[in-house]
DNA sequence: CATTGCTTTCAGAAATTACTGAAACTTCAG
DNA sequence: CTGAAGTTTCAGTAATTTCTGAAAGCAATG
């Protein structure tokens, strides 16, 4: 192995190394982020087998947070003719990357703060003492803003990347 | 003890419960997001005690996040004349909470991502092969990105709320 | 219909994270 | 200086999350 292959190696295994720290910080659990920096890495798709053994993992462990990233759609399952074997590839275009991201904390993270705020308000909508119209003040306004980040969130999973930056250079000009 | 004040309570303890199972799922601990809830709600400043008393958790517990959140931001000690104890209050401006919660999320997670990337894409910048190009390429398009957000980040916690309101009629219309 | 090659599931083990309760520390008043 | 009232720390325990390895499932092939 030539010394700019072994350099590469290294970086890439820092990369991947790093990546998984970093996913457990955003509350997404170490596997599944190594396995997505792999990917996102690979000049071709992997199979389970490479990637167990690239990350040393257990094949339960690589299946599961495999599956986990195409349910996020951050990687596409790939079957070659002639195989049985399962490839994946994962979305290199970083702002489609992002519009995944986004589609799905939405959907994991607003979407059910919004239930709750909804049913918190209208439980005490009828509060007829100066607490309870505080409290149902105080959860009209969190649901507000849940609703208008859920919008912005919408918005922006349907931008696409040009306008995005066309948005950004107004707002930040 | 009244109906009304009754239903209050009942409504006001489903936010606190709720928000806390919330706050696991955005990586936020039980607790925190919990006592968060509590004082987001809570008509007047609150000390340990009854922190400890209504969420029924140990003095350790309720003092570490208290901190906690007020390290975030989100709190603020009060301090009473004549009194000895600490009693906390929490932001209750809703747009103020999700300034200070960007501000955090940027220190912890976007800035720690983009140390990461500089470091990758310098390490492979030199790698001379197709493999090591590619490398190179993802890292600094990552390395964009990042910090793009980071810039957005930085310009909507300036944001007043009023203009942040006026962008998003803009970007909505 | 038996075998092969691969995928999927899941019970128990390991690792991580959060909580308790008690002791140590700090500050102030008498 | 001593005690009272409160804050802070932390070792040990409990709860939760993640991972392993093996068994079960499934589809294609001969």
């Amino acid at each position: 192995m030539s010394a700019t292959t072994d350099a590469l190696k290294q970086a890439r295994d820092e990369f991947v190394a790093q990546w998984g720290a970093l996913g457990t910080q955003w509350g997404i659990n170490r596997t599944m982020a190594q396995i997505h920096a792999l990917l996102m890495t690979a000049p071709e798709p992997l199979g389970t087998d490479e990637v167990m053994e690239e990350l040393e993992i257990s094949r339960g462990n690589a299946h599961t947070n495999l599956k986990e990233l195409v349910a996020w759609g951050l990687l596409r399952v790939v079957v070659r003719k002639g195989e049985r074997r399962e490839y994946f590839e994962a979305e290199k275009d970083v702002w489609k990357v992002f519009i995944m991201v986004t589609r799905e904390r939405k959907r994991r993270e607003i979407d059910p703060a919004l239930q709750v705020l909804r049913k918190c308000a209208e439980e005490s909508q009828d509060i007829d003492t100066p607490e309870g119209r505080a409290f149902y003040e105080q959860m009209r306004q969190l649901e507000e803003f849940v609703e208008f980040a859920s919008t912005m969130a919408d918005r922006v999973a349907g931008m696409k990347h040009g306008f995005a930056l066309q948005m950004a250079a107004k707002m930040l000009g």
